[in-house]
DNA sequence: TGCAACATGTAATGTGTTACATGATTCA
DNA sequence: TGAATCATGTAACACATTACATGTTGCA
C-alpha cells in the first residue's frame, strides 16, 4: 500500500511523467521508500484505472504525464490521517550486529570501521545537500525535516559505530566466552 | 538471503525447533529482520536440504530441533565477511515525513505528536531492558551492542521528532506557499 | 554514427504476509 | 473440559527485483 501513496503524493506537488516519478525516487523519495521502474510503471497504470491519477498530457518519445485526481487527492491524505504508521522494518546492518559475535574480533572490528567510513561518506553528502539553496514552499520544507531526520540519524548511528569499535576491541568482548 | 543467515545465526547460538526460532525472532532478531512462522518453516526446510543445518533431534508435539552443520556455520560467516551490507531499506515513517505537507498545519503536527508518544514508550522499553541482567557471553554482548544500536536511534528520533513539532507550528511553515 | 539518456512496458523470479489446516500438551 | 500455548506445515496472495524487450531523442 505504500508504494500507491509514495506515488499520489509525488504526483500531488505537479504532474510528471512514469519517467520523472522515477528520477524523484532516485533522487529523493527512495531514502524513504526504493522502487525501480519494473513497479512503478504497472502500479501508474493501476492508479490510473482506479481514477486516482489520470493521463493529463503526453511528452516526446511516448512519454506520458499523469495529474493527480481529486480523489487521489483524498486517498493519499486519508491514509496520513487514519493509518496508523507500520513499525515494522527491515535492517541487513543492525542484523549483522546481532551476528558480529560469529567473526573474530579483528574481522569484527573491520567490519565496524567499514560501517563508520560508509556513515562518514553519508553525512558528507547529507551535509551537502543540507547545505545548498532551498526554496519556502511546504513541501520542500518537508523535504528539509526528512533531511534532518536522516542527519540525526546517520550521525547517531556513526557516533554508535565509534562506540562499537571501542567494545570489540575491549578486553571484555575479545575474552568473552562463547554461548551458554 | 538474508532470512537464511538470521537463522543460521540464531541457530550458531544452540540448537532450537521451528518454535524456538520463532520465539527468538519475536524477542530480539525481529527488531532487526521481522519473520512469521509462515516464512520460517519452508526456509529451515530448505537449510536442512541444502546441508547448512540438520536435525538433532526430537521434542514433544512434533517438535524439531535443528543444529548447525560446519557447512552452515561456514556460510554465515563467510556472508557477514565478504558480502557488502544492503543500504537499501524502507520506512513508512519516513515515507510520511515527505509526504507531511499534504495535511493542514494542525494534522501534521498531532501526527508528530503521536510519534513522539510512540518513541518515548519505545525509548522505555529498551532502557528496561538495558537495566535488566546481562550475561558475559559475546552473543550477549552482541546483542548489547544491538540494544544499544535501538537506544541511540530512538532517541535521536525523538529529538528529531520535537524538533519537527517547533518546526510546524512556526509561521514559516504555516504560511508557506504550496509547491511551485 | 554511435553512445547516453529518455521513456515505457512485460515476464520471471524471489521474498514476505495472511489464511487455511491440523494436532499435542499443559494448566486452571 | 476448555483455553492457551506449543508445534508444524501448505496455499494463496501481495509486494519487490531482475531480466527481457522495444523504441526515441539529443549530442559529441
Amino acid at each position: 500500500m505504500a508504494l500507491r501513496h509514495a506515488l499520489l503524493g509525488i504526483l500531488a506537488e505537479r504532474p510528471r511523467s512514469g519517467w520523472g516519478v522515477l528520477k524523484h525516487f532516485e533522487s529523493t523519495l527512495g531514502y524513504a521508500w526504493p522502487a525501480l521502474h519494473g513497479q512503478i510503471y504497472p502500479e501508474l497504470a493501476r492508479l490510473r484505472d482506479a481514477g486516482l491519477i489520470e493521463q493529463s498530457g503526453s511528452g516526446p518519445r511516448g512519454a506520458k504525464e499523469y495529474t493527480l485526481t481529486e480523489a487521489g487527492s483524498e486517498e493519499v491524505r486519508t491514509w496520513l490521517r487514519e493509518t496508523p504508521p507500520s513499525r515494522s522494518g527491515r535492517s541487513d546492518p543492525l542484523l549483522r550486529v546481532f551476528l558480529l559475535w560469529l567473526l573474530e574480533p579483528d574481522e569484527a572490528e573491520a567490519h565496524l570501521r567499514r560501517e563508520a567510513d560508509y556513515l562518514r561518506g553519508l553525512l558528507a553528502e547529507l551535509e551537502t545537500v543540507a547545505a545548498g539553496p532551498r526554496e519556502s514552499t511546504r513541501n520542500e520544507l518537508a523535504y528539509g525535516l526528512a533531511l534532518d531526520w536522516g542527519l540525526r540519524e546517520t550521525r547517531a548511528r556513526l557516533a554508535w559505530a565509534e562506540a562499537a569499535i571501542a567494545t570489540v576491541r575491549s578486553p571484555e568482548w575479545r575474552d568473552a566466552p562463547a554461548p551458554a
